[in-house]
RNA sequence: GCAGGCGUGGUGAAAUUGGUAGACACGCCAGACUUAGGAUCUGGUGGCGUGAGCUGUGAGAGUUCGAGUCUCUCCGCCUGCACCA
């Protein structure tokens, strides 16, 4: 063991001698010196070991933003260092990872401003991050730490997008984007706040442009079916589940004629949870952005009304077209459909309450059955006919379940039974089959955009799009004149020159590179496979590191992550299983999430409100242990907090006060059988709660437990060591100097975590509430597991109890061993 | 509107899942001590009442020997999605 251990002194007795003297706990000196000598002795540092069980717990890894390390960090990353820590003294081998998803917005934003390369801004910031964390003392093995613009990482992240295209997956679209018509860019939905631009306020507007997209849809089903098995927490789960949307319909056609009977040779194709009540159908509502509109343009005889109702709606933002619900809408005149079911000819219309990228972007309206419909069809007096028995349809659609009238063949059955049979009938006659929906929609996978991983596509003339060949990767970011898109919005990379120019992959001849970039997701969508393997050159991650590794058994992150990274990284990890190349379906067993903390007052820290905490700042003036400690014990880990630096100095206090402690510890005294009661009752809570994620009672148990001892004039030495090792994993410097002023040479953070003896729990005395009538008359002490009578005897010979008695009838007398006692009188 | 969650002292919050409501802290009050410190230590602290006691977990009802916890109705707050057919 090095010398450092011992501040220098030769032994461990020269050093006692000078810290015997110092009254006050110096978290600085003893933070410092530990977080080195760990560093020294690679203490958390893991590699593969076959026969021991692995752990790997996860956190969201940060971007790096100037502004450096915010309050809440630390609250998700102690959580699981806890975890991890508490998890390794239980003798598993913990992976605990950490990195940076460094590809984004600000760096670019940052450079448009001054210039400066996103690399080089990205990297300080990078460099700040981790004198941050590694000053807050979390057990990461840095080994393994990356960023997601490094090169060797984002080659994988290229070929992963190579390996999609190659199964069809990745494919280009042209589609509608927000466009910012000032900055002249093409903006992420996170970057459109109500409405506008989030830099220059500037009104959004939709934009047709062609971008690459991943087929995610074709996974719904198993990102909802596969939830099942897994330990993620309800409100993710719902969450995710209602993001995805399925719905289980049909798809029905409706044949259209002109007003003087000839056949169209037009199917309207609409899509209908309840086919059922295709009886109620009384007109038929498209988009106005639905092909139709135009390909029929020659037949409708009002024109001009259905173009100007048309370029109005284009003009709308999705922001005012959700917010404005009232119903508006052109009839198509001059054409009619056929309903399949009864042959009755009736209305089209265009609205806007019909979206075109849900289902086939047209309705059947059934009023009597649909608020919405029943709108429509009140504006434009349309007749509501009623399907569903037992409602009143005089003043609102009747949206309950019923048996089924005036719907012929349909009549007297439940939706269960109608909808059978109307999908038989539909399937049967050739225009209509079951069909699942999702609200989900394709991942739109391109950014204009510098700071991001390239797309490592080409476009031939000849060829079309084709992926440059694998041996190519990493395909870097080339060099540009600046980082502004161009007058057009396309991607800052089309002004790079010659590097633009390349050869087809497929027939040698000229081609050109793509120019967007992807976006943020993508980097996030892997990154814990390769904490795995972090420096492998050849794969991704070598197969004998994922066996071992994966799945990562926690996962805890914010709850804003779980409709985008979270899904997008299932998504993800599925197809790479569906390759062959990762061992598992789902990539996280279990997933948490953690509150946000808040300024003192309730609002969000910004630094736009100056109520900014800056970790740095806390770390100095009370040490990293507080700090730790404090956000464990903030209140409920999943709930918002408010910080209140008086909870803070709390905590300090109690900090110093087991420092304090050690002057009791004694080594001449055995502790006594309710000494071990209450460290027995401890160790059982603090191991408990910290696997329910309770941190914040587990700080409690241990601070019970402190005040008792701080009550004795001396303590046995077995009491201290427990409670330094049940607060290791909270306060590991502070616990790690105890351990060697306890005279230990081994490290206190590689421990064993203390074992519980159940018979030692519970103590041989209970206090037992004595209640009349329900309500509490007083308590008495009893010997653990005392018979009925006794207890009985006991409470009727309480003075109150007596008193109160007097001249009643007992009625009944009710027993709960060791807890209560109620006489009913 | 839909989905999920929440409502407990002056404050942050506990409550072994139906069994002594307010653990643990912050704050406050009273006292002790002093190397006057971001001190420390002792006691008190839901409300009303001098007291025995009464009362108390958003409001109201219900189930129960017993409800913060379960059921129903209402009120208020938060988060996500939102004309999804």
């Amino acid at each position: 063991m090095n010398n450092d251990r011992y501040n220098g002194k030769e032994s461990f007795d020269a050093w006692k001698k000078e810290w015997a003297l110092e009254d006050r706990y110096n978290f600085r000196t003893i933070e410092s010196k530990w977080q080195k000598i760990w560093d020294d002795n690679q203490l958390y540092k893991v590699d593969i070991d076959k026969n021991k069980e692995k752990f790997y717990v996860l956190v969201e890894f940060p971007y790096p933003s100037g502004a450096g390390l915010h309050v809440g960090h630390p609250r998700s990353y102690t959580a699981l260092d806890v975890v991890a820590r508490k998890k390794r003294m239980q003798g598993f081998n913990v992976l605990y990872p950490m990195g940076f998803d460094a590809f984004g917005l600000p760096a670019e934003n940052y450079a448009i401003k001054t210039g400066v390369h996103p690399a080089i801004s990205t990297k300080q910031n990078i460099d700040n991050f981790v004198r941050q964390l590694k000053s807050l003392g979390f057990s990461f093995d840095w080994n393994r730490c990356f960023s997601t613009c490094d090169p060797e990482y984002y080659k994988w992240t290229q070929w992963m997008f190579i390996q999609l295209f190659k199964k069809g997956l990745a494919y280009k679209d042209k589609i509608a984007i927000n466009w910012c018509p000032s900055c002249k860019v093409g903006l992420a939905n996170e970057e459109v706040v109500n409405g506008c631009c989030e830099r220059c306020g500037a009104q959004v507007v939709r934009k047709n442009k062609e971008q690459w997209m991943i087929a995610i849809t074709k996974y719904a089903d198993r990102l909802i079916s596969d939830l099942d098995g897994l330990d993620f927490i309800d409100r993710v789960k719902t969450q995710q589940i209602n993001w995805i949307g399925r719905s289980d319909g049909a798809e029905l056609d409706f044949a259209l004629y002109a007003d003087d009977g000839t056949d169209l040779n037009k199917k309207m194709k609409v899509f209908t949870t309840r086919p059922d009540t295709a009886f109620g159908v009384t007109y038929m509502v498209m988009a106005p952005e639905h092909a139709f509109v135009q390909d029929l343009m020659s037949v409708f005889k009002n024109k001009d009304e259905i173009k100007d109702y048309a370029a109005k709606t284009a003009q709308k933002s999705d922001l005012q077209r959700t917010m404005d619900d009232s119903k508006s809408g052109v009839e198509l005149k001059g054409i009619k459909a056929k309903n399949p079911f009864n042959g009755q000819m009736i209305p089209v219309f265009i609205s806007d309450y019909v979206l075109t990228g849900y289902g086939t972007g047209a309705i059947m309206a059934v009023p009597a059955h649909d608020q919405r419909d029943y709108d429509f069809a009140k504006l434009f007096n349309l007749p509501i006919i009623q399907v569903l028995d037992g409602g009143d349809i005089s003043e609102k659609a009747w949206e309950e379940d019923d048996l089924h009238i005036n719907s012929d063949f349909l009549n007297g059955l439940n939706k269960e039974d109608a909808m059978k049979k109307a999908i038989d009938f539909a399937q049967s006659n050739g225009f209509g089959a079951a069909k699942v929906n999702y609200k989900l929609r394709d991942w739109v996978f391109s950014r204009q955009r510098y700071w991001g991983e390239p797309i490592p596509m080409v476009y031939c003339e000849h060829c079309g799009w084709q992926p440059i060949d694998e041996s190519e990767l990493p395909l870097t970011l080339p060099e540009v004149p600046d980082y502004h898109p161009n007058d057009e919005g396309e991607s800052p990379l089309s002004k790079a020159g010659a590097w633009l120019e390349t050869k087809c992959p497929k027939c040698g001849g000229k081609a050109r590179r793509e120019t967007d970039t992807m976006p943020n997701w993508a980097g996030s969508s892997w990154y814990f496979l390769r904490y795995c393997d972090p420096h492998n050159s050849k794969e991704f991650a070598s197969k004998d590191a994922l066996d071992y590794w994966m799945n990562v058994d926690w996962y805890n992150g914010g709850m804003e992550h779980t409709t985008l990274h979270l899904l997008y990284s299932r998504f993800w990890h599925k197809f790479l299983y569906d390759c062959g190349y990762v061992p598992t379906k789902e990539p996280y067993n279990k997933r948490t999430s953690h509150g946000m903390i808040l300024a003192a007052n309730g609002e969000k820290m910004s630094k736009s409100r100056g109520n900014v905490i800056n970790p740095d700042d806390i770390v100095n003036s009370y040490g990293a242990d507080t700090f730790r400690l404090y956000e464990m014990f903030i209140g409920p880990f999943d709930q918002v907090a408010m910080w209140s630096e008086e909870s803070l100095m709390g905590v300090y206090r109690f900090v110093n006060k087991v420092y304090s402690l050690f002057k009791k510890v004694d080594a001449q005294i055995q502790p006594e059988e309710k000494d071990l009661h209450a460290m027995h009752k401890c160790i059982k809570e603090v191991t408990e709660r910290i696997d329910q994620m309770k941190f914040n009672t587990a700080v409690s148990s241990l601070m019970t437990y402190v005040n008792y001892l701080s009550d004795k004039e001396k303590i046995a030495v077995e009491l201290y060591e427990t409670l330094i090792k049940l607060m290791c994993p909270f306060t590991p410097h502070l616990c790690e100097e105890m351990w060697a002023r306890l005279g230990k040479d081994s490290f206190a953070v590689a421990e064993n975590w203390p074992v519980f003896n159940p018979d030692l729990v519970e103590d041989n005395v209970v206090s037992i509430a004595v209640q009349l009538n329900g309500k509490m008359r007083g308590v008495i002490e009893m010997p653990k597991d005392a018979s009925k009578d006794e207890v009985e005897k006991a409470a009727f010979s309480l003075e109150n109890v007596k008193r109160q008695t007097e001249g009643k009838e007992i009625r009944k007398v009710i027993v709960v061993p060791n807890k209560i006692v109620n006489i009913v009188a």
